[in-house]
DNA sequence: GTCGCCATACCGACCGGTCGGTGTCCAAAG
DNA sequence: CTTTGGACACCGACCGGTCGGTATGGCGAC
C-alpha cells in the first residue's frame, strides 16, 4: 500500500497493482460472464478485485454502471474497427470479407464481453439500454452500407433484402459464446474465414 | 373458485379457468421473456396466474422446475418437427430447406420461449442444463447429418466443416427474437425462406 | 378419516446502496 | 522547516427491502 503509494493514481504499475476501475470492470467482465449480472453481487466483483465496496461506489455510481462501461468500451472498439476496414481503398469483397472476418476474430478474442452482452442487455437500465441500442445500431448501418454497395454494383445478390441479411449474419457472431472453444480445433482467424466465405457466397447472385 | 371445483384436475375448461399448472407455465414463460429471470418473482407469477405461491410449490419443486419445463417442451416439439421433415422421401435439398425454414417460423411463432432459451439457460442448476445441453445436442447432430448428407453426395461444399455452418445458421436462427418484430413488413414464413436460401446457397460448391 | 389441493403467514439469507469516518498527499501559510 | 487544511481515495458496518422457500392449517370429495 505504502510501496506504491508514489505512483499518480489512475496509472498501471503491475499486475494487481493497476488501477482500481480497471481492476473492477476486468473482475466484473468475468463474472458477469460466468454467472450472470443479477447472480453476480457487489461484494464478490470487490473481493475478486481485492478492494471494498467503498472502493467500488467510489467510481461507480452503481452496479448497473458497471456493466454499460463494460458495453460502452467493447462497441467503440469495435465501431472503430469497422470503420477502419470499411473506409479503405480495396474492393468491396475484400473490405466486407475483412469486416466480416474481424469482427469475428475479435468477438471470439473478447468472447466474455460476448456472452454478457447477449445475456444482460436487457437489465441495464431503460437509458441506458437506449444508448447501447443506438451506438449498436449505428454499427450495423454501416456493415449494411457494405452490402447495398455491392447490390448497387451487380456484385452481390438483390432478392435478398440487405437487412435481413446483415442480421442472419450478425445472429451468428453473437452466438459464437454459445458453442466456440478455445480448445477446439480451429483458431478465431481460421473461424472468421469460414464466416466471410459463407457470408460472401450467401451473397452471389443466383446464377454466377 | 368453489364454482370450477368439480372438474377434474389437470383438464382445461375456459381461459383463466385452465389446469393450474399450465397457467403457471403460461405466465411464467411470459414474465421470463419480459424481465428476464432473475428478475421476475415467484410471488409476481402467481399473482399473474391468478393463484397463490402455496400452489405454484405444490405443482412444481421450484422455481427452476418452472424453466426447466419450459425449456422441455420446446425442445420436445422442435425436435419432432425435425425428425418428421428430415426423414421424409423428398430430395437432401428439400429437406434441408424445409427444415432450417421450418424452425425458423417455428421459432418466431414462439418468439418467448426462444428469448428465454437465450437469455436464462445458463441460469439453471447444472444438472438440468446439462440434461438440455443434451436434449439440444441432439437436435443440432440431427441437423448436421443432413448436411453431411449433401457433402457426401457432392451436392454441397466440403470445404467448410458441417458443423461449423449448422452453428452459423442456429446462431442466426436463435437471435431472431433480437430483431425481429411482427410489425414489421415480412412475415415468418418469408424469414424463413429467406434464411433457407442463405443457408443452401453457401453451401453450394464454390465452382457452381 | 384422510387425501389431494391449495391459502396464508412467516423465515432466514442476501443484496444494492449509503454514510460517517480514516489515512495520505500536497500546497500554501507561517 | 513546520504546520495546517482540505481534496482525494478509500473503508466497512449497516439499513431497508426483497426473495425463494416452508410450515401449518383448512376444506371439499370420497
Amino acid at each position: 500500500m505504502t510501496r506504491a503509494s508514489t505512483r499518480k493514481p489512475g496509472e498501471a504499475t503491475g499486475d494487481d497493482q493497476a488501477a482500481v476501475p480497471r481492476r473492477l470492470l476486468e473482475h466484473a467482465t468475468k463474472l458477469f460472464a460466468k454467472k450472470g449480472f443479477d447472480r453476480t453481487s457487489v461484494q464478490e466483483i470487490v473481493e475478486a478485485a481485492g478492494v471494498t465496496k467503498g472502493a467500488m461506489y467510489h467510481y461507480f455510481g452503481s452496479k448497473d454502471d458497471l456493466l454499460y462501461e463494460i458495453y460502452a468500451r467493447v462497441l467503440r472498439e469495435q465501431t472503430r474497427q469497422l470503420e477502419s476496414v470499411a473506409s479503405s481503398a480495396a474492393p468491396l469483397r475484400e473490405r466486407l470479407a475483412a469486416a466480416a472476418s474481424d469482427v469475428v476474430v475479435s468477438s471470439i478474442d473478447n468472447l466474455d464481453d460476448n456472452t454478457i452482452f447477449l445475456q444482460s442487455m436487457h437489465q441495464l437500465s431503460p437509458d441506458k439500454q437506449k444508448a447501447v441500442r443506438a451506438e449498436r445500431r449505428k454499427y450495423h448501418e454501416r456493415f449494411r452500407g457494405l452490402v447495398e454497395e455491392g447490390q448497387a454494383s451487380g456484385e452481390f445478390r438483390t432478392d435478398k433484402p440487405a437487412d435481413v441479411v446483415v442480421d442472419f449474419f450478425f445472429g451468428s457472431v453473437h452466438h459464437l459464446g454459445s458453442w466456440y472453444r478455445r480448445s477446439g480445433s480451429l483458431t478465431a482467424r481460421q473461424i472468421g474465414d469460414h464466416y466471410a466465405d459463407l457470408l460472401l457466397d450467401a451473397l452471389r447472385p443466383p446464377s454466377a
